[in-house]
DNA sequence: AATTGTACCTGTCAGC
DNA sequence: TGCTGACAGGTACAAT
């Protein structure tokens, strides 16, 4: 469940260590996970040589930017992970692609649901992955402010956490941090947006930027497979509030925190305090 | 146009 | 013990 904060981290842990690295190889153990260029014949050609100029991130994507303008583009969907390892150590299971490098590491991609994916393609190109395309503004950028989101739930019949879920609404958000968000500003996951004043919607900016600054401060959430590019796991997991606390009494108001499927997804809030 | 449902995968765990 | 079914969750796409 790499969220923007984990997606971060991964970033973080990779960028000193990828940063002017050759590619000297690639192993291509599961193409299905390569979404572009069409062959694998083909990534491996345009890939062989290039080296890393630097790693970006928008919203759950990891661009990995190469010379002479290509970039790869990883997302690890549910399960995904992105490991800086010495090339002999052991291949864990579920290890789909690797890149070789020029010093002997390698990095390794490696999925057990086999959601993630993994685009090559030239800079001009990026427009053509959907997704990204139409990801909406970064919680912590400068063109996210409470006027944007008053904006964007103005109308909306659906509920508060599914509009929070939406990347093109805001780019970044997923369950954990949904869940947190809501209970952070003391609003009820199922308000449809619309139901929102101008104060709840001031209180969700606020909480959606502090909630997000905090997690990545605390190297993400490892709560079942995520780690960062060294293996390490994020902190945040000590810090949660509702997420997975069904059962447990409310840190604010000592009312026992609630599970429900809301929008499809298992949702934690707590009944009391959020309204 | 906006919204809802389902497919994509595999591992884990509860219940029988 | 071993089987079955529910669940985990991000996104694309089909259906309404």
């Amino acid at each position: 469940m790499p969220e923007l904060p984990e997606v971060e981290t991964i970033r973080n842990s990779l960028a000193d260590r990828l940063q002017g690295r050759k590619i000297m190889g690639v192993q291509m153990l599961n193409c299905s996970i390569v979404k572009a260029p069409d062959s694998a014949l083909e990534f491996e050609k345009i890939i062989i040589g290039k080296s890393i100029e630097y790693l970006s991130r928008r919203g759950k994507y990891l661009l990995v930017y190469l010379t002479q303008n290509y970039v790869l583009v990883i997302h690890l969907r549910m399960t995904g992970r992105l490991i800086y390892t010495g090339k002999q150590k052991e291949l864990a299971k579920h290890t789909h692609i690797v890149l070789d490098f020029d010093n002997g590491y390698q990095l390794r991609f490696i999925d057990v649901r086999r959601f993630g994916t993994i685009h090559l393609l030239s800079v001009n190109e990026l427009d053509g992955i959907g997704g990204l395309a139409s990801l909406g503004p970064e919680p912590l950028g400068k063109d996210f402010d409470e006027r944007y989101l008053g904006k964007k739930l103005k109308g909306k019949t659906r509920g508060i956490k599914q509009l929070l879920l939406d990347q093109k609404i805001i780019a970044g958000l997923g369950n954990i941090y949904a869940d947190e968000v809501l209970f952070d500003a003391a609003i009820l996951p199922t308000r449809p947006g619309s139901s929102l004043n101008s104060e709840e919607v001031s209180r969700l900016y606020n909480s959606i930027v502090r909630v997000i600054k905090e997690a990545i401060d605390h190297r993400g959430t490892s709560f079942k497979d995520y780690v960062d590019g060294s293996g390490l796991q994020g902190k945040h997991q000590e810090h949660l509030m509702v997420y997975q606390k069904n059962g447990q009494l409310c840190m604010r108001c000592s009312s026992v925190i609630k599970k429900e499927r809301i929008a499809g997804r298992s949702s934690h809030f707590c009944s009391t305090c959020q309204k």
